[in-house]
DNA sequence: TGTAAAAATGTAACGGATTACATAAATTGA
DNA sequence: TCAATTTATGTAATCCGTTACATTTTTACA
């Protein structure tokens, strides 16, 4: 590989010519500037860029910690990250979590180790354990979809409870009174925002809260499955389901149907995302539409601005959501 | 950020000791080692891996290109090679390049200019536009799901004729003779392959090739609908339709439920890369099963095979697929 | 034409870790 | 105890651009 010596060497000038007319041509004369194009496309000299980041100090990269990529939803999210990154000249260095806090602190040192200039989470937890006490100031750390109790750093996020409280209510405002909630992982933010929106809802309905209607799943089509399963030995059974993803209503629906039960008519199934399969299945699913890919481009310009010191306090961004009546919910059965 | 001349100097030792104790602590005295070590952790030290990676020549990053992220099967295929890279110490650069040449040019830019080690495709292009010709030698480059014509490095695939074949030859001893064939976008070499499987399958079966059947797309949802409305408007209907990936069969379906045909009585449908979402539509999706992940690992494990100098000729490794018989497929229609 | 100001170019330090080579210290054996 | 090894440590070059500062050349204007 050619460098700026042999260029140098080349067109007769010295490096710092070199440099100089790459970088501000209008600071070299027009007859040098010609002279040292000719000799870089001559020698097929190409900066390395290694060296540049190394001197600069900045890496021009983002870590984005998600728990697993192939999700449709985060899929959608690092989509629009993907986007803005490369709008602000920055590279996305993906990390696959699946949710262990190990790998994630792995990649957490990738920006203590000058490897990358910032982070983003879609998780809430925060990945730089040990050493954060030291300097308080802002984290070169955006939080994506969940939320950290603590303001170390921007947020963007959904009102998840608001979302839930108006899918619930939507349900009850049908007729049902015994709703089922098909929960993501217990210890996700998320998950709790959520079920505290559909308590809000339920006691703005005077409707008692029974955990007996709560099922634990892992945001998986095969999770919403084997919840539907589970939901239809009880006695008293629900007449609505409100699952907290999408993926998980699909499985749901899916094992409604396989039993026998006839979707709206004889159960009602909500979800939440909005991914492109819940307006393609059958029938077509309620949910929320949380803009996936505007929340990946919202927390790339806000890591952005973190790491150009243009922001002085954390701000937290809260994302619109749009409640989306399909067919999947319908009246309740008298 | 403290550097290894703050730590020599606080060990009282040189740079080129702490270098060692940290490397190779064998070839440094057990007491002087104690001193690096506790002056390392007294001050915090981190190695500055930009420099590291500077010095060294190599990054540890590959580069992937992507035409859309936000593809369930791509998904797969990154979490693979996101699996398979961590192991080999390797970060993944996610590029996604919406199909566009420039930004694919501008990717691969990262390789010439020493960002990144090498670059995986996921399309069948060769970014390496210009300058490839002065070195024959083969590019840091693995092609994977899609194929190159030429040679220039290793591949995985699948052999799509073949599975094309397969699928097709099921529909046929199903008894159907009219099959629609929903295809993805003219210019991939993928869609051009699963098409000659379709085709040798209807010519071993003495069944007419009729240009009629063939429906364009572009792998998503709404194509795969929309699709479904065009081929409804033939006079003399197929009866199964063979879809060249999931999305578009799901697609399919759902266009065709509700023009009120059923499936597979009236029409039978089946997709390709067994996607989460085959198994839990309605019906569930007959389909080819391609081992996504294990693409992406494989890619991955040629392509630092490629780095370390490991392989001198280019291999293309062929995947195995599996038919995956499910209920949208059934008997032919009187 | 001479001088001051402006423009163009060159020299060399710098960033942080690694490592070949040189030197110093410790060990071995007679 | 001394020479010959072996082991431990230090010195300084290196990777490759960038840029402050120094120097040279050009331009402008009296």
């Amino acid at each position: 590989m050619p460098n700026i010596r042999d260029v140098a060497d080349l067109a007769g000038v010295s490096v710092a010519t070199v440099s100089r007319a790459l970088q501000q041509p209008e600071r070299v004369s027009p007859k040098t500037r010609a002279k040292v194009m000719s000799a870089v496309s001559e020698v097929g000299y190409k900066p390395n860029l290694m060296a540049v980041k190394f001197r600069s100090g900045k890496t021009h990269s983002l870590v984005v910690l998600v728990p697993t990529v192939a999700n449709v939803f985060f899929a959608r999210v690092i989509s629009g990250m993907q986007e803005a990154a490369a709008e602000s000249g920055y590279s996305l260095l993906l990390g696959n979590t699946l949710g262990n806090a190990d790998i994630e602190a792995n990649y957490a040192k990738m920006v203590q180790t000058s490897q990358a200039d910032g982070l983003i989470q879609l998780r809430a937890h925060n990945p730089f354990s040990e050493d954060t006490g030291k300097n308080d100031s802002m984290l070169p750390m955006v939080n994506a979809c969940e939320v950290l109790s603590s303001n170390i750093c921007p947020t963007v996020t959904l009102d998840n409870r608001a979302a839930a409280r108006a899918m619930t209510e939507h349900l009850l405002s049908l007729g049902h009174k015994r709703i089922a909630l098909f929960k993501g992982p217990a210890d996700s933010p998320l998950t709790q925002q959520r079920l505290a929106g559909y308590r809000d809802a339920l006691q703005a309905a005077d409707i008692p809260y029974d955990q007996s209607l709560l099922f634990a799943g892992d945001f998986t089509l095969q999770a919403g499955y084997e919840a539907a399963g589970r939901m239809l030995a009880l006695d008293n059974r629900p007449t609505a389901v409100f699952c907290e993803n999408d993926e998980t209503a699909l499985g749901a629906l899916q094992g409604f149907k396989n039993a026998g039960l006839r979707v709206p008519q004889d159960i009602s199934v909500a979800g939440f995302d909005n991914i492109d399969f819940a307006a393609y299945c059958d029938p077509p699913l309620t949910t929320i539409a949380q803009p996936a890919e505007a929340f990946g481009r919202t927390a790339v310009n806000l890591l952005v601005d973190v790491l150009e010191g243009k922001l002085t306090t954390a701000p937290k961004v809260i994302m619109p959501f749009e409640l989306i009546l399909r067919g999947s919910t319908g009246k309740a059965p008298d």
